[in-house]
DNA sequence: TGTAATAGGGTAATCGTTTACACTATTTAT
DNA sequence: ATAAATAGTGTAAACGATTACCCTATTACA
């Protein structure tokens, strides 16, 4: 593989002269650049990322931390931090985690190796403690589907509570009354907060979910179809179901499909996400619109723009600069102005409900 | 950011007897270890990955290079590349190259730069002799869903034209008799050579297909709507339609059940690539299996033995322990064999035809 | 006891870049 | 005509690791 060296060798000038001409520097005779340039060609001569990285401490690698490709969801999240990579340049890093904090501390840490300085962490399962450690210590780390109240302004949220509302209250002006929910096994900030702002909705009507009625498991299609197993078998009676994702969903809907339930008429399903999945499976699902594609790209310039930062906080200018709902807390018990990059979900109606 | 230096100065020990210790080396005392071990964790100190990579002249990163992250069959094709490079601690580079030669070209050059030099490359508009040519400069690349004569032994790739056939066997075994298809608009190999085999397979039953009953559009949902109305526009009959992947076939199974057509009962849709959605659409849908997981495991297994060997060549020894359906091709000019690693599609029956 | 082997550890060159600094012509300003 | 500015280029010191080679005790063995 050819180097810098051979290619000032063979252009007869240094290796100085050479640097200059690969990264457009100023002090170079047209003559010198288009003879350097023609032995770059020819050698087939490609500037070494690493030696550069190097002795510039810093790298163009853009890293995404996400439990795993497969899933759309994740997909879809690190598909559009790497549309934002491209435009910058940037190579895109990722370090899958499956679902344990060892594999996040894993993951983080091989992006720290490659001195990867842009990250979005997509973090369920370190607690907020060490993930502000991280972010003191990566300053343009910015954490995506998870608020931590100290680093709030490196946070690009959803908010989950709000999502079980709208779901309580769409389900509530259809008139029902025994309510079902099927959540995710894993016990993270997310099912628990659906389901809480579901339960919080419904009680100021006086209404309340049966314990018995809420039915955990994998968060995917079998696991759906297993949970509306257990919600049949409880023997309770229930005309819809607030499922934790569209996935699940669509396994809750085959399942009580082949148990001779109709959907909607007998049992209304909603679920979460507004997955491509949602919207070609039938009935149509009805789903809570999980603006994912706005939040990673928000969090990639957001972390962009931190990196260029010297500020140990955005500052207010930089952040009016990205638009979007951010919100200022002006109650918080410091002075600085606490920002927190929050965003909602929404009803999308379909056959489902 | 903590360097070896620090590390060496803070435990009293030169560098050399901390690379040591990080590198799990020889020569060190088990006291040494210990407080070099410590000064380590105190520190937070990680190696740097860069500057390993510029001395040792090899990296620890695995490339891959697909269209784009959001399509589920590219999903699980990087997915897969994952699992591997995780189980050799490998870390995985994505560079993706959106359906142009051009924008193939910069991925591959960006993973050069990177000195990445295990490489899984999905490419559909270089033409042969590039990818040849690529192949003599980067000892393990790989071809992914490709074959090119020359490098065949770089090869991963799927048997199309059986596909196309199978498809046409089996709607030929439902007595269909007017058929139509649905394809990509990227005149790539996979849609022409599909296409070729299903029309091969049915002129030998003396059937053909109207070519007016052949629509283009992009490879997804969308896509597929679209050709469908363009089918029923056209005005002729048609009682099965075969199409590119599972992704159109959805959207031409809504686009004809929203014309009033029903499937399978009226028009039978067979599709392509066996995803999830072709499993909880409604009708299931028909379709043809591929081993993108097996490939693509398969892929980098082989990217990974390759670069071990200093063969310019796979031996056949080494290309034994693969296992799998590798094919050996007797019959070539020179002398040496070429292997081949083609792998077939499968029919997998649903209620779509 | 003398000598070889071994264990433990340090020195310094190296990987391929960038860039501060120095240097020489040449041009510009006075 | 002379000083100052500028254009173009080269030299060499980093960046942060690895490792060949060297050195010194200590141990093993005859």
């Amino acid at each position: 593989m050819a180097t810098i060296k051979d290619v000032a060798r063979q252009s007869g000038v240094s290796v100085a002269s050479v640097s200059r001409v690969i990264n457009n520097g100023p002090k170079v005779s047209e003559a010198t650049r288009e003879r350097v340039n023609k032995v770059i060609k020819d050698l087939g001569y490609t500037p070494n990322a690493n030696a550069r990285a190097l002795v510039k401490r810093k790298t163009m690698a853009i890293g995404v931390v996400i439990p795993e490709l497969i899933d759309p969801f994740f997909a879809s999240l690190a598909h559009n931090v790497d549309e934002i990579a491209r435009q910058h340049n940037m190579q895109l890093l990722v370090s899958t985690a499956p679902h344990s904090a060892e594999s996040e501390r894993a993951a983080i840490k091989l992006l720290v190796a490659q001195r990867c300085e842009v990250i979005i962490f997509h973090s369920k399962f370190l607690d907020d403690q060490e993930l502000v450690a991280l972010c003191k210590q990566i300053r343009a780390l910015v954490l995506i589907d998870r608020l931590v109240e100290a680093v709030s302004e490196r946070c690009v949220w959803l908010d989950n509570e709000e999502g079980g509302k709208i779901a309580a209250r769409h389900l509530l002006s259809l008139k029902h009354q025994n309510i079902a929910c099927v959540s995710s096994i894993f016990q993270i900030e997310d099912p628990l907060q659906r389901l809480q702002g579901f339960k919080n909705e419904l009680s100021k009507s006086n209404l309340h979910v049966d314990e018995d009625l809420i039915k955990y498991d994998e968060p995917n299609q079998q696991g759906g179809e297993k949970a509306a197993h257990y919600l049949l078998a409880s023997g309770k009676p229930f005309s819809a179901v607030f499922v934790y994702n569209d996935a699940m969903a669509v396994g809750v809907i085959a399942a009580l499909e082949s148990n001779g339930f109709l959907v909607p008429d007998d049992i209304a399903v909603i679920g979460f996400d507004n997955s491509l999945m949602s919207m070609y499976c039938k009935p149509k699902l009805s789903t809570l619109h999980y603006p994912i594609d706005e939040m990673a790209q928000k969090a990639t310039e957001l972390a962009l723009s931190l990196k260029e930062s010297n500020q140990p906080v955005l500052s207010l200018d930089a952040v009016g600069k990205l638009g979007h709902q951010a919100v200022a807390k002006p109650d918080m018990n410091e002075q600085k102005q606490a920002l927190t990059h929050k965003y909602f979900p929404y009803l999308v109606k379909r056959a489902s409900t």
